[in-house]
DNA sequence: TATGGATCTAGTCACTGACAAGATTCAGGG
DNA sequence: CCCTGAATCTTGTCAGTGACTAGATCCATA
């Protein structure tokens, strides 16, 4: 398929988002250009408008399915503490899709499959702090909801910005995240799924 | 001083790193453009050059600006919740600043004067979990610390992303991060300064 | 094999960052 | 008072980028 060049590529879309996220894993989501996106895939600079309209649009493609793995991967992690580990796990293994999915000036926020996938990962982060909805919890629980979160997202995000790299000094992040985890959240009895 | 145009401006370079607070804080780094910033404040568009050589250096000055301020807001606050509280607080009063600091591929991150500042920030962060340095703490000490920045820093992050706006419902942000490390932290006594 | 739609190319425009060369202003010494 | 050097700012230019338009090519299908 991509050995022989036709005129018609074959299935450019899913290569410029796969090229786009080697991009984005080298050197930021700010440094991704369609030119040279185009460039590598080696078609035309004008190529990639037609399947994503404009920059945005890719990104928001790459963000769409990255919350779709997010939620995947949020789903298969059992318990909460599990699920933060997840959390982490997804940003350094996927840092790329992690960096655009949580940079919303990036895409198109609006955008109708973005959103459902943005749901159900919403829906895997919630399951496990109480199964029932926002309004009807207490406080507490949702306070402690708005920690978790905070907890893995503020450790991932150090994380892939340099700021833990001499703090952890060698340690697996995930590992470390996990007894960072156990060491607060054990005298609430927070570990259950 | 600014009313009457001289060839000489003046402060051009401070009034600069004020008009980029403003467009980012409006519309984030990325739409930062230095030929924009020297049309608002009325001068050519190579003017900026002069004072920051580049884009990148601009952003440094920024960012070294921004880890002084933070450094002095977190040393301002007593006990180790308060400082929490600081740093949420900072993130929500200077958005612009703190976007900008915790994007290092922004800036140059070797800059001189932006390690001093930083340094004096990351002493400000550690002080009161332990006033040894972090080899002669021990691994829990040490892990608390990682998890009392990750949760300060995710809430922060999650907030100016927007993804918090409806879980807090209205509530005051400082005031949530307040009541949110008390329902952690108090089983562990981690409130004192 | 003819036709219409999907896919890709080529050309262009305004904008940006970076650089180079020159103009203007200021401070300080003769 | 003028002269000189340094700091500051302007003008001109170049390559790279996103976005848009028109047109070329290919493919399915009837």
């Amino acid at each position: 398929m991509t050995s022989e060049r036709t005129y018609h590529h074959g299935d450019l879309r899913r290569t410029l988002l796969a090229a786009a996220l080697d991009v984005i894993a080298a050197h930021g989501p700010d440094s991704l250009s369609l030119r040279d996106l185009a460039r590598r895939v080696g078609v035309s600079h004008a190529a990639p408008a037609h399947h994503f309209k404009d920059r945005t649009g890719l990104l928001t493609a790459l963000a769409a399915e990255g919350y779709a793995l997010f939620a995947d991967a949020l789903a298969d992690a059992p318990g909460l503490q599990e699920r933060g580990v997840a959390y982490v796990r997804f940003a350094t293994r996927h840092p790329a899709y992690f960096q655009v999915m949580f940079r919303p000036e990036l895409y198109r926020a609006d955008d109708p499959a973005l959103l459902a996938a943005k749901a159900r990962a919403t829906q895997a982060l919630r399951a496990g702090i109480g199964d029932l909805p926002d309004a009807a919890r207490g406080e507490d629980d949702r306070l402690a909801g708005i920690a978790a979160w905070s907890l893995a997202h503020g450790f991932a995000t150090l994380l892939l910005t340099g700021n833990l790299s001499d703090a952890l000094e060698g340690r697996a992040p995930e590992t470390a995240f996990r007894s960072l985890t156990g060491l607060i959240f054990t005298t609430r009895g927070g570990a259950e799924g």
